[in-house]
DNA sequence: TTAATTTTCGACTTAATATTCGAAACATAA
DNA sequence: TTATGTTTCGAATATTAAGTCGAAAATTAA
């Protein structure tokens, strides 16, 4: 008895509450993004949030699974040319860095959040988990490959994997000023960081 | 009416009570650690700990305190040879990187639990804000003084710090294996990320 | 020994916030 | 139009953890 239409409005009301939360925590951080303050954001009663979510926590998970999801999807469609690893590495990259930039609170939401929140956030079980491994593996992968032909330092590769995370980790997320990193500067620190062993 | 052994073991007291809640954190993550789990584990009462800290956050604080101040005074003895900033930088970033190894989990709580903790904790005036501002200022002029010699790659110093800042964090603290660095793993990364450019 | 001082603590209070409840408002279809 | 299903919400409840209280235990000093 529930019609095409109200299926879609549902799903509409679901999305005007996970841009809620996204905005509450963009404005005022993680730790004041109550069910309160998303409530009065999305213009909707407290009791209604947990009428299209069973828990705080199942829409935070809605927007990690989405984001990654995101991301997957991004990165995808590239990642499978395995001639050159270090510029497919360097282009998958180079994908992420547009994301962020073009989405900054939803991406702190993603990289940062986890962190922070110690609870079943983290459990194995969420589809953003699968995606984020499936991203770590073929980025180790592509070191590897890299590792192989030279063009990449000699390294235990999931160290490797770590410095990298840490330093795009850095220069997107850390220090005061939020504005976003441009495309080229990005590229200059990804090619000096790690571009420029062996050859192309 | 306080004798000077008095005063010791209440320095004792606390030390132990400081302890215990790192060992807290360090078991059960910062959001388990609670007043009453640290009580435990240190053997007071939770009155007790009000006793000798006016709140968590005190205790906090004081971890803090101490241990950028033990930071500080680690790298200062060796931050005044300018001669050679791409050295002195690098000398630094060992030192700390062996005061991390051997003691992962306070380390882990200087560095990453600020962030997760956006109250009153980060506020400028407390004594490991200065010193940490100190450490940031000395690297960044190392890195300045560097650039300027060609040891570095030339970018924005500020950008550049930030970048290493994420790599440093990522070698320590991602990926699961919380086995420490060995120095020498260190030293490569460093020098490989940031050691190959110009000349001694 | 005993009075004063210091230390300890379990039980209570408070505060913040997630979650539930039950009734009302609204929409839909017969 | 009315009966049934869907959506909404403010108020009440539950939970968790920080912080307080007042009395008791331990220590010290006379």
């Amino acid at each position: 008895m529930i019609s095409d239409r109200q299926t879609k409005e549902r799903e509409f009301r679901k999305e005007q509450i996970i841009k809620a939360a996204l905005s509450v925590f963009k404005n005022n951080g993680i730790e004041k993004a109550t069910m309160d303050e998303i409530a009065k954001e999305a213009d909707f009663g407290k009791a209604t949030l947990y009428y299209y979510f069973s828990s705080k926590e199942e829409i935070f998970i809605e927007i990690l699974n989405r984001g990654w999801k995101m991301i997957w999807e991004s990165i995808e469609p590239v990642i499978h040319d395995r001639d050159k690893p270090k510029d497919t590495f360097i282009d998958a990259l180079n994908i992420i860095g547009s994301l962020v930039r073009n989405n900054q609170s939803l991406f702190e939401f993603l990289f940062t959040v986890p962190q922070k929140m110690p609870n079943s956030l983290n459990e194995d079980a969420h589809d953003w988990k699968g995606f984020q491994r499936k991203m770590y593996g073929v980025f180790q992968g592509l070191l590897e490959d890299g590792m192989a032909k030279n063009q990449f330092p000699q390294m235990r590769s999931d160290i490797l994997m770590r410095a990298i995370g840490g330093l795009f980790h850095g220069l997107f997320f850390l220090g005061n000023e939020k504005k976003p990193m441009s495309r080229q500067t990005m590229e200059e620190f990804i090619t000096t960081f790690i571009g420029n062993y062996g050859t192309t």
